[in-house]
DNA sequence: GGCGGATTAGTCCTGAGCGGACTATATTGG
DNA sequence: CCAATATAGTCCGCTCAGGACTAATCCGCC
């Protein structure tokens, strides 16, 4: 078992994700960054300085090409292009098996810790939190609306569902456990 | 807005956790990383090195004292205990506001990307994924349990029933979509 | 009785990844 | 007209992950 981050062509996970977008056409890193947070971005994230420090990585391992466009109005850009060998390795890695990395979720540590705390404290995070889902919820809704018959988006609409019936699951435990907190002493 | 890993206080939400942890009783960095795989790593985890990196940061931040316990069948070990501002620090940590992460999520990713690899291979993941999750629901129930009737346990309980809850959730998206792929063409 | 593997306890190194500060110019909104 | 936002990118310091390594003792099994 090979790393949880490092692939056996020595690509981590978010390099993946680069090589990804710049399978749909070259982008730029301020591009690539826009285009995550518009889809992508919803379920895997990297930050700016990260993809930045990623782009001249895959160049280096001849994953991607760059060249220098001069811009008169806006300021000049470094665009990316992947090369057959980054199309390969991306395809590759499509198919090789998933590790999924352990779960880190500040919210759930508060609510295990939820002993230490006075109950109302605790009921006033689950019902932020709940509210917070609800707000993504309506988002991914809209969302739906506007990609669900789309053949185009079939794929990113495949996981807007999953972000659907998680957020509604969100909603049931948040609604069980409030209940259950209101009847406590 | 503070940082999402940095809190006023200036610690990691994975000192707050090791905190939260040595505030039932003091222990050693190698009892409680044994702790944490037994309990609370189920929604937040730390590599082995990273909270050994954590204890003596907590103890210059006067957040813990340690103390060297010589073992005669057993290699020495430094126990750390929790101090009143150990404890402050955390109880404030707990009643904060909560920041969320980013979402990572290496199998949605290549879900996402699902139109650049055959139909089947997309199938093979989302199965693979449904299998493990079933494994998971199984253990789940098997904790259940043991501590459904157990006061003590209350906390921990609730976050094991986020887990069942998402784990379901989980299996009928995995259904939906297996089924809907076996329609397509 | 002995061997191998797990357990106990910890150190160290490399690299991934995050967030924010900073630079600079150009466009848009009020 | 001025402030805010958009475009495009660099750099720094920190968190965090994983694996390699040491070293002794305990346990199961043949």
């Amino acid at each position: 078992m090979t790393t949880a981050t490092r692939d056996s062509t020595g690509l981590s996970t978010t390099e993946f994700a680069v090589l990804g977008l710049l399978s749909f056409g070259p982008r730029s890193g301020y591009e690539l960054k826009k285009a995550a947070e518009a889809g992508v971005g919803y379920v895997w994230t990297a930050a700016k300085s990260h993809v930045y420090g990623v782009l001249p990585r895959l160049v280096e391992g001849g994953f991607a090409t760059t060249r220098r466009v001069t811009q008169e109005r806006r300021p000049d850009k470094q665009v990316y292009r992947i090369t057959r060998k980054g199309r390969r390795a991306f395809q590759e890695w499509l198919e090789a098996p998933i590790e999924e990395r352990g779960a880190r979720s500040p919210f759930l540590l508060k609510v295990f810790f939820g002993g230490l705390m006075r109950n109302e404290v605790l009921a006033a995070h689950i019902e932020q939190k709940r509210a917070e889902v609800v707000r993504e919820l309506e988002e991914y809704r809209e969302i739906e609306g506007r990609i669900r018959d789309d053949p185009q988006s079939y794929f990113g609409y495949v996981t807007l569902r999953w972000g659907l019936t998680q957020a509604r699951a969100w909603i049931r435990w948040a609604d069980e456990i409030l209940r259950e907190l209101g009847e406590r002493p």
